[in-house]
DNA sequence: TAATAAATGCACTTCCCTTGCATTAAATAA
DNA sequence: TTATTTAATGCAAGGGAAGTGCATTTATTA
């Protein structure tokens, strides 16, 4: 049994063939991916399976979801310490303008947001869009 | 001639019918709205009418877009000081998960997020979701 | 091995956004 | 005013992505 076969077992999701490929695919790729990339990644791969398999993944903590606002779902492997599922994703998402690629900057938690009163936050999405570092120069 | 058309016409947008009536309903209702909401509060009016409406107010300053994260794209008017034409809507939104209802907090800027060298941020959007001020208590 | 449960594949649906194009209305030129 | 040009509207269709139903295959458990 392999490190990946392990850990899926240990978050409760069967490692099938298809499952232990979207999971190396996406710890290869250190970006976030849509379910288009993962399909176009794998010529035999279903896509139906694909969105169930990630949806599997999001539900026992493996990936969370990313609204980046381009309209497309992305996904991203939580990282240690990721807690996704017990509050908010707190961490900031960044969209690149030019090479289209959104990434996690787990490092850089959301400030502190002050409401109006009687406005009661339960979860807070936040990204910028601008240039990466990839594309900056 | 009306305050409304005078002011379309300030904004370089033909007063006509559909369009008075688009912004009467937005200036009504104080909160942002879907292209699925005009359509339902007039009974005889056209889809791509109204959103050919909303691109022509947006493209003109007259509103702004929202993504709150629901997947449906809402517009708010512009108030006084909106720069969201010269640079970004720097101010940020909140969704109500109970009413299922976005404003624009305008008066909440966002606050400054700080990013990893190389990284140049050009816009930002912030939403954060919870319960609004009717729905908390 | 038999019975049960889970994962997969395929077809189909839904939802919203967007566009093409003919028609109608309005603005401008003659 | 009338003719010409430009803009707005109405209807139909297209596109993309998310999501579902169900039969089939594969894996697990009895
Ligand atoms: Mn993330
Ligand atoms: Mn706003
Ligand atoms: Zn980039
Ligand atoms: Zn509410």
């Amino acid at each position: 049994m392999t490190e990946i076969e392990r850990f899926l077992e240990d978050k409760k999701v069967r490692p099938t063939a298809m499952r232990i490929l979207v999971y190396k695919y996406m710890a290869k790729r250190q970006i976030s991916v849509a379910l288009s990339d993962i399909e176009n990644a794998f010529t035999k791969a279903e896509r139906t399976t694909l969105y169930r398999t990630l949806k599997t993944f999001e539900e026992n903590g493996i990936v969370h979801q990313i609204d980046d606002g381009t309209g497309i779902t992305k996904y991203a492997l939580c990282e240690i310490g990721c807690n996704c599922e017990i509050e908010q994703d707190l961490h900031l998402h960044f969209h690149c303008n030019n090479c289209q690629e959104t990434v996690c900057l787990t490092a850089h938690k959301i400030p502190h947001i002050n409401l109006p009163e009687g406005y009661l936050a339960k979860d807070v999405n936040l990204v910028v869009k601008g240039l990466c570092k990839n594309c900056s120069n």
